[in-house]
DNA sequence: AACGCTTACGAAAGCGCTTACGTACCCTAA
DNA sequence: TTAGGGTACGTAAGCGCTTTCGTAAGCGTT
């Protein structure tokens, strides 16, 4: 890699300026101890130059580091996608960059990204995975979430409870339950239930959301069909085949994501049952597409970019004695994929 | 931002493999002068001390980087967030991170985005984002990546022609044409366009392709309605309706990507149009739910998350003198939008 | 006028790594 | 034996920045 010298560093500007490299740092951090003529000099030189500090050297230096780690399941995921474009968003204002990582939702994977960033050194680490159900690998997560904080990283989860840091939370259990509820009002009573991965916290806490719901009917979850699939939707769309498969005749289905409600929507095309005449499905998060599925999906909201961004805002700020815990609303959005039971 | 010493440095590896600084190094870096004994013994020390090298300090020093930019218009957007995947994946395997920028279709907004990857040092950048059919504007994103290039960074394009850089190109003419193909060999002859945004040359190459097939049959697009959108399912959504409105009667309608596309069906639903049966749909892309569309989805097949790990693939080779370009394929994929006209 | 205190700045150390260079050591050849 | 040449390793410089520390200048106080 050839190395010319035609990068602009600071001492360059400093010359420029006529100062010294170590007043054209401080002008530049806006660090105090510079006088505002020799600041406002430095910084007009180093705009007109377009200088841009080398991010390497200043992290080596003991300055801050621009760049925030995310880890996600999958970015081809539209759950993911938008958290993930709020935030690029948010740092693109703050001239921050944003590298993704998948965990594929394997929890060693989850742990290796994390230690993995924390070792390269990034200033945030940004957790949009759900957490596992499982507390010996929910606790390495967070050991190793700790350890990154304890040497002054900077962490936020979303969607996901952890012990001393700032969390976005979805009220995955109140989501559950309104939905359930929706369907319920409808005059449903056997409802199909197609599950995301069992291990994972968010599916639990809509689960039991839902639960709740059934229970104030005298209804149980262990009495009624659930399919567990992989929140994608091809899994949706097969967990749904299963459950017609299996005789039961729900007249309705929820979906714990959207993107297994579509596939429910197709599953139950190719069965050429009438949605929502026959059955009614919902799905969960509202991603953009929902609204234009035929039928247009009912489902709950989740403000999934401005999610994005408050995880990040959160971790930026200055750390707080005591880890913040932002709730998001979520609206159930009701659409044509459901009605009432005939 | 406390500094602890807890992090595993280089020289507590050489020091625990009794060896100098420089050795170690060398024996990670694989390079030659440290016989095998040694380098085995030092390699087993840090893999077992689990060490991770500073990125920071091995930039600065001039090693290689371990990071790539990849530059998108915006990332919840299926084709993107694929190509992304892909990408990433591969970027996992090769120890590598991906740093995700939104250009949000601004040419300024991109260019600026790789002068400041530039200026970060990044090691790569990758463009997955569509030429725009204006020269000027073009030629700027061409020269700024040149310059980086020219500085030893590596670079490779997605769907983009530029001189002297690596491309992965799906041939957006050849697949226009295919799709248009298929709908005139059904006997479709009143077609409508939803486009994409009109400065893209992704949009002006699919749309050539069309004005080729169309023209075998004496047709031209300049008859033709075509709306412009602008990539998004309500922008595909909007487009549809507005040809609806002006109350030409197309009898198929191809949008020239997956996500348009889902809008247009939706467009068509809400005026109660039935696809196929009085109007075809084609998209572009095909993009993961396209086949549990309702109806699922005719469309262009790109391998989308092939197309990223490609581009990595190549911008991680040694460069070649003469610049690599690598034609994806791409396959009809004919499902149930589409049926012979009535 | 001498003293301390504050403010504005410069000199230099050092972050963790890569690499040019220097130096032992061993092997071969004369 | 000694010179010559390769190999395996150590020493140290330096990447571009931040930050600690030192110092000169300016101020008020007595």
């Amino acid at each position: 890699m050839s190395r010319s010298r035609s990068q602009l560093r600071l001492i360059d500007v400093a010359e420029q300026a006529g100062v010294s490299l170590a007043t054209a740092s401080r002008a530049l951090a806006g660090r105090e101890g510079v006088s505002e003529a020799v600041a406002d000099r430095v910084r007009q030189v180093s705009r007109d130059l377009g200088y841009v500090a080398n991010p390497h050297a200043r992290q080596l230096a003991g300055g801050a580091t621009s760049t925030v780690g995310l880890i996600v399941h999958q970015i081809d995921d539209l759950y993911f996608s938008e958290i993930a474009s709020g935030m690029i968003q948010l740092a693109g204002e703050r001239g921050l960059m944003v590298q993704i990582c998948h965990s594929g939702r394997d929890p060693d994977a989850e742990l290796a990204q994390i230690r993995h960033l924390s070792a390269q050194r990034v200033g945030v680490i940004i957790v949009a995975g759900s957490g596992y159900t499982d507390p010996g690998t929910e606790a390495m997560a967070r050991a190793a979430l700790l350890a990154f904080q304890e040497r002054g990283g900077r962490v936020a989860v979303i969607g996901r409870h952890a012990l001393n840091v700032d969390a976005v939370l979805p009220d995955n259990r109140d989501g559950g339950r309104a939905i359930t509820e929706h369907l319920l009002a409808l005059g449903h009573r056997r409802i199909a239930v197609v599950a995301g991965p069992e291990e994972l916290t968010t599916v639990a806490d809509r689960l039991a959301g839902a639960a709740e719901a059934l229970a104030v009917h005298g209804l149980s979850l262990d009495r009624l069909p659930v399919a567990y699939a992989d929140f994608t939707c091809p899994g949706g769309r097969e967990a749904a085949a299963r459950i017609l498969r299996e005789r039961s005749t729900p007249t309705a289905i929820i979906a714990l994501n959207d993107a297994m409600a579509i596939g429910v929507l197709s599953a139950l095309r190719a069965q050429r049952v009438r949605v929502p005449d026959e059955i009614s499905v919902v799905g969960f998060n509202d991603v953009s597409i929902a609204q234009d599925l035929a039928p247009s999906l009912t489902t709950v909201r989740l403000p999934l970019a401005e999610m994005g961004r408050q995880a990040l805002a959160m971790a930026l700020k200055p750390r707080s004695a005591r880890p913040r815990k932002r709730a998001t609303g979520h609206h159930l959005i009701v659409r044509d994929s459901t009605a009432s039971v005939s």
